[in-house]
DNA sequence: ACCGTTTTGTGCACACGTTCACAAACGCGG
DNA sequence: CCGCGTTTGTGAACGTGTGCACAAAACGGT
């Protein structure tokens, strides 16, 4: 059933392995800081401490997206800026939609992240009329109704879904319906899409529930520890 | 309650290995929700369809932390959410604190995740005076500088920066030094601490780069697509 | 008491990710 | 122009995680 894209080349265009892609936004947020300071190259040995990777890992991180680099001398950071944003598709620009205007709604809608890199918030919206209306952060608060004509108008592919656990799945639903295909769900809950829908999940719950197992396991056993 | 040593040895103390650490906390979670519903045995099929795994995954996950379950009938729900908070540690108790109360230190405070399982909120901390006194959800925001009272008064095991980027590494530094060994970082930055402590890291940013890179994708090559 | 059905627990094979170690490439100085 | 130190890119070994398939075990009906 799975068609194995078959091994003649992982280099592909999107053969970049979900590990490494996972780490690709980190590698791009150190190299902006070098890059701020008046940094014009850096070494894999310098970019992995910074990156708090090994350098073997990070050469074959930047090895997946093309051969930039140059031996003996190391990597232009301007130039892998560049070529890392590009391989992450931030030279693109997504809308993103944040359903559930809580405590956490509020945050990420003031969270910097988004203006930075190539995401704007296309809107907030949430299913209190109460909070309709409402400016935060410079983005007017407007009914969950309005959610299929918000996506549709501002050509929204990503939702944030920040509604209480309850609601979740059905908000789900609703965007999925009107075509956005990535979700980053921050409610405690499995959502459950189509198999082209990408979800990403942030549950603070979950690891703070990880870090009770290595407290106790430390308190166990102490003296023999090694993390990431 | 004792240790089990007989078998074949794969059955250590700490032997549970971190994928697996990073899925119980959504078994447990859904067979709370069994649990409040009624539900008193689970087969491994459904389980593992509620929390979006594989049945066979799921079933060696479970295996590792010992053989509850009943060939032919399935596990006990009451029995495996005892089972698996023990594995966790969340029979234990653990005091946390949130150190920034911006946005996020807001939301993070008023999040209901904390109460549920075993985690207190010994103290907010915030760098602005300002605020130094402000009540959320019941909780007196204190001072910064009282970090270190704070953490050896409530034997604070947990560390979270909810802090601008600049200030975390500073903060951390400071929580390290008074033996907390477990953070959970939600400023975007990569923190470098000693070897026996933890860091979990919650980064928006990433995850909407990641999201971007799969949207960039799916927009490159449309139709098959296969996701986790 | 026994047989058939159901479901767990797990050995095994495979795929994926990480680490090591080294040859190929580059700049520089003589 | 050549040799030397430096750093990348990558093949190969290793470890970890995943999925399949099946034997062992428990229950219920007859």
């Amino acid at each position: 059933m799975s068609v194995a894209l078959s091994g003649a080349g992982q280099r592909r265009r999107g053969g970049i392995s979900e590990a490494t892609v996972a780490r690709l936004p980190v590698y791009l947020r150190v190299l902006t800081g070098f890059a701020e300071s008046g940094v014009a190259t850096v070494s894999s040995e310098t970019l992995a401490a910074a990156a708090g990777v090994g350098p073997a890992k990070l050469r074959k991180d930047l090895s997946h997206l093309g051969s930039y680099g140059t031996r003996g001398v190391g990597y232009d950071v301007e130039f892998l800026v560049y070529q890392i944003s590009r391989a992450l598709g931030l030279t693109q620009h997504y809308s993103v939609v944040i359903v559930g205007v809580g405590n956490l709604g509020h945050a990420l809608a003031g969270y910097g992240g988004f203006g930075t890199r190539g995401f704007r918030v296309a809107a907030l919206v949430d299913a209190d009329r109460a909070r309709v209306g409402e400016q935060i952060a410079g983005i007017t608060v407007r009914h969950v109704d309005e959610l299929e004509a918000i996506i549709a108008e501002h050509e929204v592919s990503i939702g944030v879904i920040a509604t209480p656990a309850g609601a979740a799945q059905d908000v789900c639903d609703r965007l999925v319906a009107c075509g956005v295909t990535s979700v980053l769900n921050f409610a405690p809950v499995v959502l459950s899409v189509p198999d082209q829908v990408d979800v990403r999940k942030v549950d603070l719950s979950i690891e703070l529930q990880i870090l009770a197992f290595h407290e106790q396991r430390k308190a166990l056993d102490p003296g023999k520890e090694r993390s990431a």
